[in-house]
DNA sequence: CGCACTACTACCCGATCGGGTAGTCGGTCA
DNA sequence: TGACCGACTACCCGATCGGGTAGTAGTGCG
C-alpha cells in the first residue's frame, strides 16, 4: 500500500440529513476527504469553481437549480469534472438526462457503503459507474427512438389529465393535431391508449407528478 | 435551564447515509441521544423491545418489513411508544396509514434541522407533529369518502392501463361491473375520466407505479 | 325489522378515442 | 437537389368510454 493524497469531495444535497450521514459514513475513510458542501445547485457551482474538488456528489432533485443543470454548468466551465448524480429515484429519464449533462455516474441513495466508496473510486479513475440492474434497463430502452420536445408538451399535459380537445386548445391546434401526437407517442412508448401512456411517462420520469 | 435526561432515540432506515446523518446531526444537541439503530422494520420491532426509547424514528419505505408495518407491531407492544416516521414522500395515503397504525407525527426528509428537533420535542411531549401544509392537504381530503378494498383492486388495475374489458376478465365480471366500479371510483376522487383517476391515485399514494 | 351501502348486471346513448389513410409545410442532412 | 422527418390538418370508422337509469343480492347497523 503506498500512500495517496486524499480524493477530495464536493457533497451537494438539499437534505442535511444526508450530507451530514455522507460525511460521516466517508469520515472514517482516509482515502476520501470532504472539502465542502452545498445545499443547491447553484452554490454547488460556485462551491466547484472555488475548490475544484476531485469527484462532486450531486443530487439531482434540489430547490434553486437542480442537479441535472448544476451537472451542466459545471462542466461546461470544467469540462474534466468528475460528477456523481445522488438520487432516491431511478428513473431512467433523470439518469439518461444526467449522464447527458455530463454526470460520471449514478448511485441510489440507498446504496450502501460499499457502493458509495466503490463508485467513488470507479468515478476517479474516470470511468463510468452505474448501479447494476440500471444499466441494463437503459440499455433497452436506449435503442428505442426519444420523444420530440412537442411530444413531451403534449404527453405533459396528458398526464394531466386533459382530453384531446382540451390539449389541442392549450398548445393551439387542432383536436386531430393532438390525436396525431398521441399517436407517435403511443408508438414511441409501445403502449396502446392515453392511460398506459401516462403510467409508463411518470415511470420512465418523462413526466413529474409531485404536485 | 434545569438540567433534563436526554431524550433516548432509535433510528430506523435502510439508508445508512440517512442514519450516519441524523445521528451526526443529533449528536451535538445534549437534549438528545440515539440509543440504537435498526435497518429494517423487523429489526426496529426487536430494537424497540430491547430498548424502550422515548421515541423511535422510522423510515416508511423499507425493506423486509416496511415503517408502517413496524409501527402498528411496535404499538401492539407498547401502546405508549411515540413514533415518528420519516419519509421523502409526501403521499398523502402513507401519512394517512402511518397515523392509523399508531404514529405521533411524520417528518419529511428534506425538513431542515429546526424542524427535526422541533417535530422530535413536539411528539416527546405527546403532541403530534405533521409538516405544515400538510396538515391541511390531509383535512381536506379526510371528509371525503375513502375508496373502498374492491375499488383499489379496480384502480390497481386501470393504473396498469388496463381496458375495462380487461379488468373485468382479471376480476371476475362484465364489463359493465367494471364500468360501475369506475363510476364510483371517479364520484370519490372527483376526476372525469381514467386517467384524470390514475394521476390523482399516484399522487395521493393510492397506488404505487414504482416496478 | 327497515335502511343504507357495496357489488354487481343490464340496456341505452352520445361523446371521445384510437387507427387507417392522405396530404401540406418547413427544416435538415447528404 | 432529393429524401426524410416532425408538425400538423382532415376525413372515415369502429371500438371504447362515461353517464343516466334501473334493478337484484348480500352485508352491517341501529
Amino acid at each position: 500500500m503506498k500512500p495517496v493524497a486524499p480524493i477530495r469531495l464536493l457533497l451537494v444535497d438539499d437534505h442535511l440529513v444526508v450530507r451530514a450521514g455522507l460525511a460521516a459514513v466517508l469520515k472514517f475513510d482516509t482515502r476520501f476527504q470532504v472539502i465542502a458542501e452545498a445545499g443547491d445547485g447553484a452554490a454547488a457551482v460556485d462551491a466547484h469553481r472555488k475548490h475544484q474538488p476531485d469527484i462532486t456528489l450531486l443530487d439531482v432533485r434540489m430547490p434553486v437549480m437542480d442537479g441535472i443543470e448544476a451537472a451542466r454548468r459545471i462542466r461546461a466551465e470544467s469540462p474534466a469534472a468528475r460528477l456523481l448524480m445522488l438520487t432516491t429515484y431511478d428513473a431512467e429519464e433523470d439518469i439518461r438526462l444526467a449522464l447527458d449533462a455530463g454526470a460520471s455516474g449514478y448511485l441510489l441513495k440507498n446504496s450502501s457503503q460499499d457502493d458509495l466508496i466503490s463508485a467513488l473510486l470507479t468515478v476517479q479513475r474516470g470511468e463510468r459507474w452505474l448501479p447494476a440492474g440500471l444499466a441494463r434497463r437503459l440499455r433497452e430502452h436506449t435503442q428505442e427512438a426519444p420523444l420530440s420536445a412537442r411530444q413531451l408538451e403534449v404527453l405533459e399535459l396528458l398526464a394531466k389529465g386533459l382530453s384531446n380537445k382540451e390539449i389541442a386548445a392549450v398548445l393551439g391546434f387542432t383536436t386531430d393535431g393532438t390525436k396525431a401526437h398521441l399517436r407517435a407517442i403511443f408508438a414511441k412508448l409501445a403502449v396502446a391508449d392515453r392511460t398506459e401512456a401516462v403510467v409508463i411517462a411518470i415511470q420512465r420520469g418523462l413526466v413529474r407528478v409531485d404536485g
